[in-house]
Formats: C-alpha cells, sequence, structure tokens
DNA sequence: CATATCGTAACGATTGTAGTTACATAATCA
DNA sequence: TGATTATGTAACTACAATCGTTACGATATG
C-alpha cells in the first residue's frame, strides 16, 4: 500500500468538527461523514488530541471538539500531526560510498527534498481549517 | 511499504551518468555505486528512457548514457518521469455523499493537495542535473 | 556463432494501511 | 450504586506496493 489517507481524513474529520460547532461528536457520528469504521476515527483523533488540535471527553455525552477556532489551525498543523516525517525513500537507500558518486548523492538528495517539502508545507500553512469551512458553508446551508 | 525509493535511486542513477561521461554503462555498474540489483536499475533505466531522458544500447557493448546535457535536465523531469501520480489518498477516500461535509470535502482537499504539490514540483524544477554534478565535483576529482 | 547486455516476467519476503473485533477504562445519569 | 455510553488501544486479517532475485528471451558486437 503506497501512501495512506489519513492526512485527508483527518482534514475531513476536523472540517467535520467545524461544521458541527458546540456539542460533542462521537467518533461514530464522524465515521458515517467518512464513511468508515469509528476506530480508524478514533486511531486519527489520538493523534490530534497529542496534537492538542481536538479535545476528547470519555464516557457518556462524549465525543471530540476542536481545542481552537478553524482560523488559527492550518492544514500544516493537521499533516504534521497525523503523517510520519517524510523520507522520499532516503532511508531506504544506502548506495556504495566506496563510489564518489555514491558518497555524496545523499547529501545532495537530503537538501533538495528538503527544500522541496519546505516549499510543499508552506502551501498547506496557507490554508486554515476556517477556509476550508467557508468553501463548505455555500452549498451546506442545513445541518447534517 | 510507505513510499518508495525510486526518484532518490533514480537521481542517483543520472548522477552517475553525469559523471561518466563518454562510453556506455551498464545496468550493472550503476547498480553497484547504488548498492542493489541491475535488474532494479533496469527497471528503473526503462522509466528514464521512456521519459527520453536516457538513451540505452543492447548487446555487447551496450549501456546508458544520458540524452541530453545535465543543465537540461531537471529533478522534475526525473520526479515525473518514475514517480506515481501523487494522489495523497484521494483515491482511497470514498467520503459518505449524503453527509454535506462528505459531498464536498473531496474537491477542496483536491484543491489544496495541488497547490501543495505544484509548490513542491516547482521546488524541484529549480534544481538541474549539471547542479546536482557540480556538488559532486569538489569531492570526487578520481574516477570510480 | 559466442558473448555481452538489455527487457521483462514471475515470485517471495517485507512492510504499511485500513477495517474489524474485543475489551478495559472512564464519565454520565437515573 | 449500577446501567449506559463512549473513548483508548491491542490484536488480527486482508490487501497492496516495493524491492530483491532468478530466469530467460531478444538483440547487438565482433
Amino acid at each position: 500500500m503506497t501512501g495512506n489517507s489519513r492526512f485527508a481524513v483527518s482534514v475531513h474529520v476536523l472540517a467535520y468538527l467545524a461544521y458541527k460547532t458546540g456539542g460533542q461528536v462521537t467518533s461514530a457520528e464522524i465515521a458515517s461523514s467518512v464513511s468508515t469504521n469509528p476506530v480508524v476515527i478514533r486511531r486519527l483523533l489520538s493523534a490530534l488530541v497529542k496534537a492538542r488540535l481536538v479535545i476528547g471527553h470519555k464516557g457518556a455525552g462524549g465525543g471530540f471538539g476542536l481545542a481552537s477556532s478553524p482560523s488559527n489551525i492550518t492544514l500544516l498543523d493537521i499533516y504534521r500531526a497525523v503523517e510520519p516525517q517524510p523520507d522520499h525513500g532516503l532511508d531506504r537507500f544506502s548506495p556504495n560510498h566506496k563510489c564518489p558518486v555514491g558518497a555524496r548523492i545523499e547529501t545532495i538528495l537530503r537538501t533538495a527534498f528538503f527544500k522541496a517539502q519546505t516549499s510543499m508545507e508552506a502551501e498547506l500553512a496557507r490554508v486554515s481549517l476556517e477556509d476550508v469551512h467557508q468553501q463548505l458553508k455555500p452549498v451546506c446551508p442545513g445541518k447534517h
């Protein structure tokens, strides 16, 4: 399985929480919107709680809610909360250091990948959860 | 297995070809520099040939060489030649369209991912194989 | 024709993801 | 207090992708 859907699903989850402001939202309700199993949602929410983007409450009447205003949460915050460190294949890559090219290429690649990654993350940081929420609104005047 | 090392290895391969200008270079020789199996290298080279970055010759005395000058090849060219279309998990993602959030989130995500991807690719396009070659040189005055 | 080399199919081992079941833990409320 | 509701997380399975490897046909050279 290459690539995962954790980031996409997490944005969906947070967008849902932004959409359903006020009360607690259960993992089952979110799972229904995402079309998946509640455990999958709770696993992601576990990471989002650790990253302080979400607050969870156990027990009857429990559920989840945003930890801060949607305008204070960016896609980059979500990305970093749920995506493993991007390695671009570099940790699976151990060239022959006896070869001049093999000895140097790793550092060169690391630098190039870092710049590309940074550029991508800057773009994610430009979009807030509030932006996503706004794009959701026009077409969804009603409630779920 | 998440992520692949195709791009990293491919840059190494092309850097090696840039380094060994002149004659034909065999997949076995490249594999030795990368520390892998010649078939793995030939599989990548197959994609690089299709993308017109490399020219291959069969038979005795055969091998591979760059199809154009290193300054005419960017990391983005290599990236596009060997990486599958990035989906960011979106094709594994089919939310509940009966939910207002589920109905709209896909388009929103697609737009955001496209911008992030474009930004990353622009950064890759800024680096040429000649740049990589230059970074290789100072430390490697000798031959392999 | 003998040799060197590519091109590619096929297979297995490894790994990560997602879905599912199960159950302990914790909070609410009658 | 005890029933109920919900989270937290471990464990297991199914599945897909990558990589290394073997094998072998096709092709070019001399």
